[in-house]
RNA sequence: GGCAGCGUAGCUCAGGUGGUUAGAGCGAAGGUCUCAUAAUCCUUAGGUCCCGAGUUCGAGUCUCGGCGCUGCUACCA
């Protein structure tokens, strides 16, 4: 079976993680947790990237020193994902000592190819925003748009330049080969937009600290992108192995897909494959660019002081609602919308009411009329579940986590319906044992596939399930048929799986 | 300005190649059952499918023109 490695971006430590952070580890984490439930080698790739002028300007400012800044920066990350239950296998940072070995074997290939040379780095520059403006987006005089009481200067550095004009045709033809290396469809017409216009080399070394030295001149630092697109190779080195690009392409390369934002799609859909080919190396297989969230229809900012805390929101409600939230309400590469009432309305209605209660009556039937075993089998939901099952393996490959949510959820109503269809509480009465059994049976057996299914998305919800069913939580996909519940096992006395959010008013 | 996409029930959205009474989920209202976390299940929502014109026997579904919104239009990440 083909190893797949995946990633989430590699986050910019200027501040602690926020929900835009957490939103796609959250994805990566499911997509990962599906592929190791189907018995595929996974290793799926997190961390930081740490350098850059931003960050020690954000370090300054706080009185610290870059590396402090990033290592505290770092926990921040980390101890949220702890909190969201993210199973990652590697935690990369661009300011790790191994990380630089591999940067510099790759820009010697790239440097041998030709295709890094000094150039001009010229243009308006302000001083106050620290970069370079283009001549368009100037005020009368010279002005910055942003600080327009500053003049900008005429700046005329020499940099090195990487030669991304030569990849144009080829990552045409990449675009054209690959339809699907860049997802969604509408980000992929974005790109292929931006490509057939013209491609300009651009500069990859800097006149800051905070970074690596470029490697054929140490008076530069190189561009924190270099590096930091770098780090999805230097991640996939073993902790035991020396750090060379060789062994770091050894058992993981090339990347199956990088999730990202939208912000950074052109880093990732044209700088680093057009980096890679000129290192000649094999490209991943898929980019896909995620949406952006707003909160109650807002765009979130710090200026506007309606950011969504992801610290706050997993402590209030736990993981497993978080990360079902955002992966059933909001198609993954569209945009989406957070407001807490939605959230609380969505939780009640899916986890608490429709699943959870299903998981709760059906169980309670069984200790009063089963004498808490499991019953002997029935197969009223098997064709229903078959369909689930299938749609919802289709649906995590191609990172459709909302059609997973709402495959298993049409299984869930069945469930109910079933229920209250055949009404086993009046069969019971009635003295028909052997019909209750087959009801109840189906209805726990769909569950047991329910929580199998929902597992990459909400690990304890269904982990909870299965111990209510009394199996071990170790989920693989082979369980995925029906008929795994063994009748005459003991069953537990239920517990509510997942509790109603009482609003307060 | 240019390019791309979108505008369907209160909300979030489905609606290949045009064809009977435009669909789902959530919310809301009414009802039902009693196994259950006052959960479930059933029914209802009478929606100018942004507007206008056109093509057609027939358009939410194609064409053109408006209006509105969003994204991209390169070196902060």
């Amino acid at each position: 079976m083909p190893a797949v490695a995946l990633t989430t971006p590699l986050y910019y430590v200027n501040d602690l993680p926020h929900m835009g952070s957490a939103y796609p580890t959250i994805a990566a984490d499911a997509l990962a947790r599906f592929y190791r439930m189907t018995g595929t080698p996974t290793l799926f790739v997190t961390g930081c990237d740490e350098h850059g002028q931003k960050i020690q300007q954000a370090a300054a400012k706080l009185n610290r020193t870059p590396q402090e800044h990033c290592d505290l920066m770092v926990e921040g990350f980390k101890s949220l994902w702890q909190l969201l239950d993210i199973q990652y296998d590697r935690f990369v940072r661009t300011t790790d000592a191994r990380h630089y070995p591999i940067v510099k074997e790759f820009f010697q290939r790239v440097y041998e190819r030709g295709d890094i040379y000094p150039g001009q780095q010229q243009g308006w520059y302000c001083v106050a925003c620290e970069e370079f403006k283009e001549e368009r987006e100037l005020l009368e005089g010279n002005k910055c748009p942003i600080h327009p009481t500053v003049t900008c200067e005429w700046r005329d550095e020499t940099n090195y330049f990487f030669r991304l004009s030569r990849y144009q045709e080829a990552l045409e033809e990449l675009y054209r080969q690959q339809p699907d290396f860049i997802q969604p469809q509408s980000r992929r017409n974005e790109v292929v937009a931006f490509v057939q216009q013209g491609l300009r080399d651009f500069s990859i070394s800097r006149y800051t600290t905070w970074g690596f030295p470029v490697p054929i001149d140490e008076s530069q630092t190189l561009y924190v992108w270099f590096d930091a697109l770098l780090g999805y190779i230097t991640a996939l080195l073993e902790p035991q192995d020396a750090p060379t690009l060789a062994n770091a392409l050894k058992t993981w390369y090339p990347i199956h897909v990088h999730i990202i934002g939208k912000d950074i799609l052109r880093f990732h859909a044209v700088y680093w494959p057009a980096m890679l080919m000129s290192a000649g190396l094999p490209l991943p297989r898929q980019v896909f660019g995620h949406g952006f969230l707003t909160k109650d229809g807002l765009k979130m900012g710090k200026t506007l002081g309606n950011t969504i805390d992801p610290f706050a929101l997993v402590k209030q409600y736990g993981a497993d609602a978080v990360r079902y939230f955002f992966l059933k309400e909001i198609e993954f590469g569209k945009d989406g919308d957070f407001s807490e009432q939605r959230f609380v309305e969505i939780l009640n209605a899916d986890l608490a009411n429709s699943l959870g209660n299903l998981l709760n009556r059906s169980l309670g039937m069984v200790c009063k009329y089963c004498d808490s075993k499991v019953p002997s089998r029935g197969y009223d939901l098997s064709t229903a579940c078959a369909q689930m099952v299938q749609q919802v393996q289709r649906s995590y490959e191609v990172l459709a986590f909302q059609e997973v949510c709402q495959a298993v959820l049409a299984v869930v109503r069945e469930g109910n319906k079933l229920i209250d269809d055949r009404a086993p509480w009046k069969l019971y009465k009635a003295g028909a044992q052997a019909e209750v059994e087959q009801i109840l049976y189906s209805v726990l057996e769909a569950l047991r596939l329910v929580g199998l299914c929902l597992y990459p998305i909400t690990p304890s919800l269904s982990s909870k399930i299965w111990r209510q069913l009394h199996l071990e939580p170790r989920f693989l996909w082979t369980e995925a048929v029906w008929g795994g519940l063994e009748p005459g096992r003991d069953l537990p006395k239920p517990q509510p799986l997942f509790e109603r959010i009482e609003v307060k008013q």
